[in-house]
Parts: C-alpha cells; structure tokens; sequence
DNA sequence: TGAACCTGGATGATGTGTCAACTATTCCCG
DNA sequence: CGGGAATAGTTGACACATCATCCAGGTTCA
C-alpha cells in the first residue's frame, strides 16, 4: 500500500520527494474518481455524455451556433479526426448536423440542431450541481484559489516550450520536426 | 471564450461563483492535457500505455507478484470487466499471465511475467522525471501541501455517502438499491 | 496553366472502457 | 444432502480515442 504508484523510489532514478509522492497518489486517485464520477452522472440524468457535452457548450457560446471543425478541435485540445468521429456520432443522433462551407470547399460546420439545444440545456443544471457538491462544497476560499494557481502554473508548463509542439499535433498534420534529445518533453 | 464550460449562469440553477468558475476551468484543462500527456509520453518512450503502468504496479507491488483479478480491481477502482478485458489483451502481450487459484475454482491470479517486470523497470523512470517535470518544478512546497489536501478532501467526498454506493459496483454485482431522491448524488 | 504542396476533413483499423448477460464455483441454510 | 443465493470471472456488443492514410479543394510559383 505504500509506494504505490512507484516502488522504485531512489533505486533507478532521481524521484519525488515522500510529500511529493504522496501529493501526487492523492490527486491521481481524486482525478481518476472525480471524472469517472462526473461521467456517470451526465450519462445516467441525461442523454448525453461529457463529451457530447463539451461539444455542445462550444455550440451553444458561438453566436450563429455554428463552428468549424477542426476549430472545434483547437478549442477542445482535441485532435480532428476525434472529432470528425464524435460529430458523426452525434449527427447520428440527431444533436448536430453538418453543413458544407460555402467559401472553402474543403469546409463543413457543425451546427447545433434544436435537439442539441434542449439536451444541453437539460443536462446543464444537474452538472452544475454535481459540480459544485463534489468539489466546491468541499473546498475553503483559499483551496479555490490555490487549485485555480496550481492549475493554471501546470497548464502553462504543458502548453509552453518543446511541450507546446507535441500539442500542436492538433494544428499540423505532420510530426513537425520536434528537435527532442531522446525523452521530448521532461527535460527542459 | 468567457463562461466557455458553462453558459447558464444563474439562469437555470444556483451556479459557481466566478472564482470557482475559473478555478473549475483552470482545473479541467490543465487535468485534461496533463493525463494526455502523460499517456503520450509513456506510450511514446516505452512498450506499454499508462493503464499497463498501472496493472503492473500492483503487481511488483505484491511479494509474490501474483494478485487475484477482484483484488486488483479494488485496488485500481477499476470494475471488474475492464480489468477482465485489459488483462487478456496484456496476456496475449506477454507482460502478465494467467493461473487458476487451487483454493477457489472460480478465481484466478495474474502474474507478472519476466517481460512484464522488464517493461515497467524500463518505463518507471522517464514517467518519473516527466511527472516531476511536469508538475512538482512548477510547485512550492506550499502547493504542494495544499494540493495534496484539496484532492484527498474532494476523493474523501467521491467515496463516502452515497456517493461510496455508486462506486462500490466494483465490489457487488447488482445495483444494491440505491436509495437516491431523483439526482443520486450531488445533493446530499 | 499546371505541378508541387498545403489544409480541412473523412475513413478504417485497432486498442480501450462500459454495460449487460452469462458460466461456474462456493456459501448458506433448511 | 440439496437448492437457492452470492461470488469470481468471462464474454460480446457497443461507444469511444488514436493512428495512419486518403482525398478533395486551395495556394504558390514557375
């Protein structure tokens, strides 16, 4: 039970700090169980499911409630053909529908349909509740603000420097030319 | 770009507060491209995913580097038929195998294989560097405590209350009646 | 004009997660 | 002992994510 991510402590290579360590198994298994948690929730009082959801809400905050798609996809941080794939789904049933682009050929939109609409709509409050009696509710005004800065530091770190360039997958098609000394990304 | 998870304000429900909101969508993003991430990176510089890392922890884990599968799905809170599932894909891979527990027709142990030691020998450490890279260079130590509090708090919260009924699927096999006023959760 | 290249997007194969059955064994209790 | 319930685990169908590949429509430039 102890060490349990990583029973390879100062064996192999430099590793975390015990407060370290333990502060990373608690966010893992928090993080694990906080998105499973969310997903059954929308999927169980709704018909939709996170990331039905995630889509929808970038319908909804486009004024014409349309949005090209691989723009979707650098909203998302999701690549293309996800979400080439997961619009196809969607259409199938009825929450989106496709429309050519007139001024580029290659183009489509995804537009929101009026089913999409009313499930987002439905599925909004009880995600919202959900929200905020698993995290907020539990957490000081000072926590809010240190998760916020925690986050924000890591999130930074991730979309910055040679790690920015994995990302921009979703911008390029090609590998890019990423200059990496074997390893990519940690070492900085 | 304001408002982009949720766009319902204090139309439809009591919603967050704009502190919460954007400590809601810090953390969302930031979660969501660091589990991409590190999947990537593992993936990348070493034979076996993120889920494999996983499983095979358990396994070096225990002395004699044999666990029962239901064990192994407590301990990972996976449920059982993904570990069924994810255990037969490693088999055919070599990293794990097989064997019928004497004691208990109906059980079965997995054990870790020559193979399946060498793989997570090999990918343990680059996974370290990249966590602490990643995440703990970006932290005072300050963050660090506050961050292991926040998630031990919010996975205290997912794992007792009724919440604690949804996730104990894994241990029971039928839906144990859980007495849930239309919303289940959230509202406790 | 047309050849090389780039871009937006779709498609198919494969690996993974979830749900709902299903089988086989063991346990409980008369 | 015998029969029903619980337990351990598997299986199949389906939704989803990723990767490599393909293709049609634009762009550049000789």
């Amino acid at each position: 039970m102890m060490c349990q991510l990583f029973p390879y402590a100062e064996q192999v290579t430099r590793w975390l700090e015990p407060e370290q360590q333990r502060a990373w198994r608690a966010y893992v298994r928090m993080q694990g169980e906080l998105n499973a948690h969310l997903s059954r929730q929308m999927s169980v009082d709704s018909e939709i499911s996170m990331t039905d959801f995630a889509v929808l809400v970038q319908l909804t905050d486009t004024p014409d409630e349309r949005v090209r798609v691989l723009e979707l996809a650098r909203f998302l941080h999701w690549e293309k053909s996800r979400i080439s794939h997961h619009v196809a789904r969607m259409e199938k049933r009825g929450l989106v529908r496709r429309e050519n682009c007139r001024s580029d050929g290659r183009g489509s939109f995804v537009v929101l349909t009026d089913l999409g609409r009313s499930a987002i709509e439905a599925a909004a409050p009880a995600h919202a509740e959900t929200v905020r009696a698993l995290v907020f509710d539990q957490l000081s005004d000072a926590e809010v603000k240190a998760l916020e800065e925690i986050s924000e530091k890591i999130f930074t770190r991730l979309t910055t420097g040679e790690c920015a360039a994995v990302i921009a997958r979703c911008d390029a098609d090609d590998p890019m030319e990423v200059v990496s000394e074997e390893g990519g990304c940690p070492e900085a």
